[in-house]
DNA sequence: CTGAAAGCGCTAACAG
DNA sequence: CTGTTAGCGCTTTCAG
């Protein structure tokens, strides 16, 4: 007779249960169409339940991460459940990431997360977490981030290999010190000051503060509109920005890119979409997810296996957006 | 010395504890920071989260509804966890289920499932379930859905209205006979073919087979495209449909309005943005959400009462892709 | 290699 | 109104 011991062993590939048993509960199992209740499980071992707070879910970059920590987790016994994270809320994201940790989730993949950094290790102290998109060590999470500095850069360098030397920059407005450090918005304002400088563009820094939404591009390309001399090509933080920035120039008639050249950031498919064409920089979100789950995974394992930083390389999409500079 | 009953009482809000006893715990909770494993509540009672199936991450529709749901629970205990379902595949959508179902979930909410009749009544059997975007009623479930085939009508009414005798509409391809019934896409072609014949234009019906996705748009623009009568407007099934279409006329150098009219359905952000502007049909997914959550909450609290299905009434949105026939 | 027994953190019945 | 006592369904000792 099979006991509950059997059964829970065969369950978990454990060691202790003779070919013939194994093969015998399993089709027990089957017969009986029996599933562990994974709430219980977790009351003793794990809950095969990974958690991955999305801070947007309007974002059209996420569901790349996305693909590749499922398809990464598709032959294991993990499932995958999202948390929505409201857009940029401490609040909300501290609601989601406790809801999870109360769930027995076995790890937590936290995108892009605005947190400060103390609560970032607090979470990762409770569960295994790897942190997406924030750049910055610590010691008790493992991280993936593009780097932002090379994406701003190789965008840059494309422009002014086209012949641009007013390119101006539309940022997500950042204030807390330790964010300015760590995020990704601010990484690429950087990258894209230092690159001026690097192509002796020093005197044309222009820099406009927004945020990263369609709002945020719209207002950010009135601004520049408003400028006595207005820059020949706008880099847009993100590609939801620059939306809101080509939404901007159509209203003005500024005709793209004939006047002025736009691209922006994280190649979403708003940016393939043909009729828009825009000029982006890939991320490689696919990747990202992976090495993400991968890493998790890791550290479910191993609690205490020293912190990883993973850096992706981006790569430039030129689309129809961008072209040499108005004569 | 407060029990551990009383602690569960003062969580629960339930019959059976003092005022001074309610504080007293109160106090002790935040002091200790304590946090009730939601795992270990599902043992007995409840887990306090819901299970959102999105079929599609990247369908811009879908946020809407989401953010209905979360709105309309985030008041309550619960906590919403969205489940990814691949898209349009049934053994993705079962696995989903069945690993919400598993973690003791509830109730959930399927979006736009394309699972059996018969997998529904199952999963709903097993925890209260509320059904979106599937027409036909059920026992066991509730269901709440857009008015397609009013839908339809509005949008073919608008177009009529602006002279265009010629509308072609482009379907998503089904074959399953049930499905035939209860999904909106069928019941959104129907209402077109039920319009046309309203408006006295049966000779012209025109409907092109393909799929609800860019690609489908495409094909269905270049089939229609090749017609020696070619329709003067095109009703697409879905807003990302029409995105294939309007990239297929901007190949082709079809200018819309100008020569072709093109319409969507779902007013997703896509078609309000501004170099697009897209006419749809707006299914108001925020409505849809709340009114499921609402449903869903209702139903947890008594799983005996009689299933209720809502159908919500659609608005046209008109834009820029709309206009007079060419004389 | 197998199975009986204890207990994970909570809630539900019950007795005080 | 309070506290004690049994489980929920699983995993994990620990004897056999």
């Amino acid at each position: 007779m099979e006991s509950t011991t059997a059964v829970s062993k065969v369950l978990r590939n454990a060691y202790g249960a003779s070919p013939e048993m194994r093969a015998k509960v399993r089709r027990t199992i089957d017969e009986l169409g029996y599933r562990p209740l994974a709430a219980a499980r977790g009351l003793r071992g794990q809950t095969y339940t990974i958690g991955v707070m999305l801070p947007d879910i309007r974002n059209p970059f996420f569901p790349e991460i996305l693909d590749g920590i499922t398809g990464r987790l598709a032959d294991t016994d993990y499932q995958v459940f999202l948390g929505p994270g409201g857009c940029n809320d401490e609040k909300a994201e501290a609601r989601v990431t406790e809801a999870m940790i109360d769930r027995g989730m076995d790890g937590i993949v936290l995108i892009a997360p605005v947190s400060s950094r103390a609560r970032l290790e607090h979470i990762a102290t409770a569960v295994p977490t790897v942190v997406v998109g924030r750049h910055g060590h610590s010691s008790v999470y493992d991280t993936v981030t593009d780097d932002d500095v090379a994406g701003a850069a190789v965008l840059v360098g494309h422009l002014t290999g086209l012949g641009h030397r007013r390119i101006a920059h539309i940022e997500h407005h950042e204030t807390d010190p330790t964010r300015i450090e760590e995020m990704p918005n601010a990484q690429r304002a950087d990258g894209y000051r230092r690159a001026m400088r690097a192509h002796g563009l020093a005197e044309e820094i222009d820099v406009v503060s927004t945020s990263y939404t369609q709002q945020g591009g719209y207002e950010g390309a009135r601004q520049l509109l408003a400028r006595p001399n207005r820059p020949t090509a706008v880099f847009a933080g993100a590609d939801i920005v620059a939306m809101g920035v080509l939404e901007a120039f159509a209203e003005a008639g500024v005709s793209v890119p004939d006047d002025i050249s736009v691209a922006g950031y994280d190649n979403t498919t708003f940016a393939s979409f043909g009729p828009i064409s825009l000029t982006s920089v890939d991320q490689s979100g696919h990747e990202i997810g992976a090495n993400a789950a991968r890493l998790l995974v890791e550290r479910i394992a191993d609690r205490l296996k020293s912190p990883v930083q993973i850096k992706l390389s981006p790569t430039l999409v030129p689309r129809r957006t961008t072209a040499r500079p108005p004569a």
